[in-house]
DNA sequence: GCCTAGGTGGCACCGAGTGCCATTGCTAGC
DNA sequence: GCTAGCAATGGCACTCGGTGCCACCTAGGC
């Protein structure tokens, strides 16, 4: 069968190298559960998924991206479902609805997220990329912040409040790591409790 | 006895390493300035300082710490004094007046201080070396916090209450870097404000 | 004067990351 | 079909941060 779609290609190109991301992404993840993170080099990673060293490089920004760009892909969930909230809800308010909203991210497959939640809090080069992540996202909740209610809230006001919501979220993420049983949802609207009880 | 003497012995070889701790620093701090972080590598910084390469690794634990390990002193200042101030007051206000009170250690010699914060914030992986740091200090801060009001707080009130408090700090410094005039105490002060503002 | 101890720094090695370039494989145009 | 062109590939070589090893030097105790 003929090809008749010409400019269809590019998205016949892009899901061939998602597949190979995913490849890539998948023996990753293999080898750092099977030797650990620093002990898996990323010639053996890219032997065990059949490229090149130097082609690896140009799937992912380095051997961290490996394990945390999939952390990208929630927040982004978090920051279009931040932008669907209501504007007349309060910024907290919105920021810990989306942000549960999103944790359904995690919610799938919770092995999964588990054993790469506990890679990165275990290994402290990924975890100060993952820092350096998180901290990039506050600029984008922030943005998003200040565009809803640029008539109630000062520029200040937006940063503090994607800065802080975070930092629940990420303290949330970081307890059901230690008691997966208690459920995301739940630890996250106890953080959330705890930072209004303590800022009062 | 020769007991008495071993004591004394360590406190002249720690002044000597001291000072050579405080030379490889300025050297390095010096080439940052002249050629960028990147471009100086840590053999130029040995070279620079009479050192071997070799021996600046013992004196650092990498080429980011001749950096960072100044914030260390703030943040270890910080902790002393949030564990003087009295037990009655709520824990936020307890960060707030600790961090403002420490926040001296920036105004001496802003010039200097100022140069290493923009440093940090425009070289990548210095900044997520330094968020590293500050996670470490949510730790540090948090253990005061529980002792402090182990009969009121539990143990997600103070990390919770360490985190954003330091969210906080960390957010007017920043301001300060683009607006010293502010004055850095006039920044935490309007930060918490928000803060408790935001989340009301 | 010898001997132990600790600081030093040279050397070799590893692994991450990057620029360069020849090869390959796929698409398009004839 | 056939070929010219273009992008992906991956090998090679290099830089640089970081570490283990070891020989050397210096100081202090016997």
């Amino acid at each position: 069968m003929s090809k008749s779609q010409a400019v269809a290609t590019p998205s016949l190109l892009e899901a061939k190298q998602e597949s190979v991301r995913t490849t890539i992404g998948e023996h990753a993840l293999r080898l750092f559960a099977e030797r650990g993170y620093e002990a898996s080099t990323v010639d053996d990673i890219a032997r065990a998924a059949g490229i090149g060293r130097r082609t690896f490089f140009r799937y992912f920004d380095g051997k961290d991206a490996v394990v945390l760009w999939r952390f990208d892909q929630f927040a982004r969930r978090a920051v279009a479902l931040l932008r669907a909230r209501p504007s007349r809800e309060p910024g907290l308010t919105a920021m810990e609805r989306a942000l549960t909203e999103a944790s359904e991210f995690y919610n799938q497959d919770p092995e999964q997220s588990l054993r790469i939640l506990k890679l990165t809090e275990a290994t402290r080069s990924l975890l100060a990329q993952q820092l350096l992540q998180q901290d990039r996202w506050k600029t984008w909740f922030a943005e998003v912040l200040r565009e809803r209610g640029k008539h109630v809230e000062g520029s200040l006001q937006s940063d503090i409040t994607a800065a802080v919501a975070l930092e629940a979220m990420a303290l949330a993420v970081r307890r059901w790591v230690d008691a997966p049983e208690l459920g995301l949802s739940a630890l996250i609207a106890r953080c959330f409790a705890a930072l209004r009880k303590g800022v009062r």
